[in-house]
RNA sequence: GCCUCGAUGGCGGAAUAGGUAGACGCGCUGGAUUCAAAAUCCAGUUCUUUCGGGAGUGUGGGUUCGAUUCCCACUCGAGGUACCA
């Protein structure tokens, strides 16, 4: 009786999926478990052998948490929306949609074959009108929210107009537009609905405001920063412009302290906090106004050192800076103009790229120090950029690098403001242990009391503020785009309605063509059938628009993160159509338990739904404001490139041990053409092209052909890819599992060399043969011995413990381990086999089901219990002690557990070893720790 | 530049409270079985050696009876980030 593996999980396949195996119920009397992977972009190219890496590490998780008498919910489902299917597209016209479910198809084939534990009862996609009808309404909600700084929370947009009812604006402490108008409840009332509704998008949680974008006139659209290579388009190579775009946006910047202060309590790796913490980037401080010589103006700067505003000795404006235009004086505002211009059509990423280069020019016009009074010159430079603090700084070139450089090359005033601190050669800019001079009332001062000092007294005179402030932008939320979520927004008097959640979803309309249209309008303005009715509360032409009950829709879709940003609590209920999930089921599943991916996600997605989850939790629609208590990061998985060499000039290939001196050209060859020791199938690669045909081999003396190796991203265009679909067919999807947890640790990135799975599968041979007597399936009652108990409850052990800390590779040895001492045991005792089976089951569930029937279990392995370890088999009475002089081990020496230091200490000194190692001499020192080691000095 | 992670045989990796470095697997070498091959099984496989031993976890220091593990400095590699006032 062979090990079939393809007949076994075909069976068993097909069973979990009729009994709906893993389906996980909304109550239940056992604790609930969530395991939640990163759901895929069902892309065209299919799965490759890195895809599933994380998926199999949650699987296995999954099925031992089922083992421990948890109900799990392993879902799965598609972020179907994206920008591949849009350009397949605009290049063949086939609809998004259309490829896009062919390829959900292959990718569930595709999962399907590697014998995932998912409820697929509970899939999502997120192009599915029935998903996005909730991300349309989470829009929804955000747009009627505002966020009070004094609840510290979201709160609807009435309790806003309430206080603007009673006391205007004045009093209200809000995250909101800057630069909103003072006004009183008179006022308020006085005001029109337009007034009105104008006032309150400056406060809403999602907002139309005026951004900057990368246009690219020549493709007719907006690019975003990585379709841009070189300041130029990375499609066609056009140029690209900025330029302002009305957009919703999304006011994250309202979190950006509780995002902070939520890190704290979750277990998510410390590199991914770390980034998103820098990516929020705190920073405190001060806002100081200083007044322009000559003006009614005040520039407002954020400084985190007001402790050296005595060290001021010039100002820096970026040149988008309002009051550019204004204060430049005549005879400077050629030069001005001349630099504004050169710096706008600079790109944002031309301008980070050249640090080196220091340019700016002098506006003519003076600031007034606001403690000395004294008179410094306001410059602009594009250093300082429009889109941070305010879009100035106060210039402290002794404690800043760049202004120092600036002053330096303009030939500006360094005052010096540090006691006793060189600052010839460069600007000092630690904190700590330099004190304060040449400062007034702050001289002596170290940082910490100078700027204690410093804010009360900028607050005393009234010049500005303590404050804190965050590098985190606000989300721009809109996108020029097809495949996206639709706005349910309508415009009336160009101010944007929402649709009642009783007509969602707005389904996305259909299009002749997926480009952006002449006039430069996004894709969905080809749409001819695109206007919202307010009467019969349906979208209809847009002939019938009539600005009274018929208006346009909005032309934009929603960016790709939109629809992941809460798709982990949509599978705790995904076919409700009344509510986004029920109560019910919230309030059972809470939050995800363990959450697997990648960690290229660390500042979008995961910081996107940290922030939509904390508003939900506002809202009183979730019961937690963290949705993932653990978070794992699995590593990529790397090819190994095959390459062969091509004489130079010549139809004519070298084996890699012949190259010597010769000229040759490195070509990549496909890895299936490869076996386990690095040579090549000839035929098979004459047949891959034409041109190889006829090409001349040279080989090695034994014939073979040997290739060289190189480990290179996984990618088609490096034809290293390794389809899971093809190691399934020739290996089965046991050993698929086992051999891509066996690679090495989940959170590190590894190469893929196929040739290594032979291990793993022929483990699984011999753990199948352990159940085999004569060619038969037999088990004998017999009792065990005390070495398969040892073995047994070893492995018990050790699998849990790696479970536990997601080393999921040290388990794969230890099952080996295992099956090689039973093995050698001849063990065939149903005591031992029958737990060994399901200990295996969360790693290789095909053939752990197989020989679990075939013990005459009638039920899925997957819900028998866990064995219980049981301490007492491991229990030893001798230990081989290694004794090592000074730290080196030499010899080993077996020795009852039972004995003394003493005891242990006069063995080892009678041993003849010992006295062979020490020659004569009189050891210093004899350290002696019972069960570990001995280790003589001297 | 900054932040983070990493570096152990020919290769992937193990050593989970500072205590036998190289578990387990691949590959390789030799042998058994076979007409032959596949498959399977057995033995060996860090380097070096005068076969006693000696050296050895990126480099250089330190702490310790003892360091892959802790500390300091550095080199190289991967990922992220970008003039953040």
């Amino acid at each position: 009786m062979e090990y079939n593996f393809r007949e076994i999980e075909a069976k068993w396949q097909q069973y979990w999926a009729e009994n709906q195996t893993f389906k996980a119920e909304n109550k239940s009397d056992k604790p609930k478990f969530f395991v939640l992977d990163m759901f895929p972009y069902p892309s065209g190219a299919g799965l490759h052998v890195g895809h599933p890496l994380g998926y199999i590490a949650s699987d296995i998780y999954a099925r031992y948490k089922r083992h421990k008498g948890f109900n799990v919910m392993h879902p799965q489902g598609y972020d179907s929306f994206g920008l591949p299917a849009e350009q397949y597209a605009i290049q063949t016209g086939q609809h998004p949609a259309v490829t896009t479910a062919a390829n959900v198809k292959t990718y569930r084939k595709q999962l399907d074959k590697i014998g995932f534990s998912f409820d697929w009862s509970r899939e999502v996609r997120t192009s599915d009108p029935n998903y996005y009808k909730w991300t349309q309404w989470i829009f929804i909600q955000l747009f009627n929210s505002w966020y009070n700084k004094t609840s510290d929370k979201a709160e609807d947009v009435s309790t806003l107009v309430s206080i603007f009812e009673a006391e205007g604006n004045e009093t209200v402490k809000a995250a909101c537009d800057d630069e909103i108008e003072v006004f009183s409840a008179e006022d308020w009332k006085n005001y029109s609905e337009e007034e009105k509704q104008n006032i309150l998008l400056k406060y809403r949680l999602t907002f139309l405001s005026e951004t900057e974008v990368n246009w690219c006139p020549g493709l007719g659209t907006v690019l975003a920063n990585d379709e841009i290579v070189n300041g130029v388009s990375e499609r066609g190579g056009h140029a690209v412009v900025r330029k302002k775009m009305m957009q919703w946006s999304m006011r994250i910047t309202a979190y950006a302290q509780r995002l902070l202060d939520g890190l704290g309590k979750i277990d998510w790796p410390q590199p991914l906090k770390d980034s998103q913490t820098y990516w929020i980037g705190r920073s405190e401080g001060a806002m100081v106004s200083f007044n322009v010589d000559g003006f009614d103006a005040k520039i407002d700067v954020f400084t985190t050192r007001p402790d050296t505003v005595y060290g001021v000795s010039f100002m820096t404006l970026a040149p988008e800076h309002e009051l550019v235009s204004k204060i430049t004086t005549a005879e400077q505002k050629e030069a001005v103009e001349t630099y504004v211009k050169a710096t706008s059509k600079r790109s944002e990423l031309e301008r980070m790229a050249d640090v080196k280069t220091i340019s700016g020019v002098f506006t003519g016009a003076y600031a007034l120090h606001p403690f000395t009074g004294e008179k410094v010159q306001i410059w602009i430079g594009d250093y300082v950029l429009a889109s941070y603090g305010t879009g100035a700084v106060m210039a402290v070139p002794c404690g800043d690098e760049r202004d120092y450089a600036f002053a330096n090359h303009f030939g500006l005033d360094i005052p010096n403001i540090f006691e006793g601190i060189d600052i010839s050669e460069e600007a000092c800019s630690v904190k700590e242990g330099v004190k304060i001079a040449n400062s007034d009332f702050l001289n002596g001062l170290t940082y910490k009391k100078a700027m204690k000092t410093i804010i009360y007294e900028i607050e005393k005179r009234g010049i500005g503020y303590g404050k804190i402030n965050y590098r985190l932008r606000d989300a721009v939320f809109s996108r020029q785009r097809y495949w996206g979520e639709p706005f349910p927004v309508y415009y009336k008097n160009g101010l944007p309605q929402m649709i009642d959640k009783e007509y969602l979803p707005i389904v996305l309309p259909e299009v002749e063509k997926y480009l952006p249209t002449e006039d430069g309008k996004p894709p969905l303005g080809n749409a001819t059938v695109w206007a919202w009715d307010v009467v019969k509360n349906e979208v209809v032409s847009n002939d019938e628009i009539n600005n009274e009950t018929i208006f346009p829709l909005e032309l934009n879709t929603m960016p790709g993160w939109a629809g992941s940003s809460q798709y982990f609590n949509r599978y705790m209920d995904p076919q409700n159509n009344e509510d986004i999930f029920s109560e019910e089921a919230v309030n059972y599943w809470q939050d995800v338990d363990l959450y697997i991916g990648g960690s290229e996600h660390a500042t979008g997605h995961l910081l996107y739904s940290r922030f939509w989850q904390k508003f939900m939790f506002d809202k009183g629609i979730v019961p937690v404001d963290e949705y993932a208590k653990k978070l794992i990061n699995q590593g990529m998985i790397t090819g190994t490139s095959a390459f062969v060499y091509r004489i130079e000039g010549e139809n004519k290939f070298v084996s890699k041990g012949l190259i010597g001196d010769l000229k040759v050209q490195p070509i990549h060859a496909d890895v299936s053409f490869v076996n386990g020791s690095d040579e090549l199938d000839i035929d098979a690669f004459k047949n891959w092209r034409a041109e190889y045909n006829d090409a001349e081999f040279i080989t090695e003396e034994d014939g073979t052909f040997k290739v060289g190796r190189e480990v290179e991203k996984m990618s088609k265009s490096k034809y290293n890819v390794v389809n899971p679909d093809q190691i399934c067919e020739e290996y089965g999807a046991d050993s698929l599992r086992l051999f891509e947890m066996f690679l090495g640790p989940l959170e590190q990135s590894k190469p893929w060399k196929t040739s290594g799975i032979s291990g793993v599968y022929s483990f699984l041979k011999k753990l199948w043969k352990l159940y085999i007597v004569n060619g038969e399936f037999s088990v004998t009652d017999e009792a065990p011995t005390k070495d398969e108990l040892k073995t047994l409850h070893k492995t018990i052990k050790k699998v849990e413990d790696d479970i536990a800390n997601f080393s999921f590779n040290t388990s794969v040895s230890t099952f080996m381990i295992a099956v090689n001492e039973l093995t050698a045991l001849k063990c065939n005792k149903r005591t031992i086999l029958e737990p060994l089976a399901v200990i295996i089951e969360p790693y290789a569930p095909h053939i752990a089901e197989e020989l679990w029937n075939k013990l005459g279990n009638t039920t899925s392995v997957s819900c028998a219990d866990f064995p219980i370890f049981e301490p007492e088999h491991l229990v030893e009475s001798e230990k081989e002690y290694p004794v090592s002089f000074n730290g080196k081990m030499r010899f080993k020496i077996l020795l009852p557990l039972d004995l003394s230091k003493q005891e242990i200490e006069d063995i080892v000194m009678a041993h003849e070893k010992t006295a062979a190692q020490l020659q004569g001499r009189t050891p210093k020192k004899v350290i002696i720790v019972p069960g570990k080691i001995i280790n003589i000095v001297g």
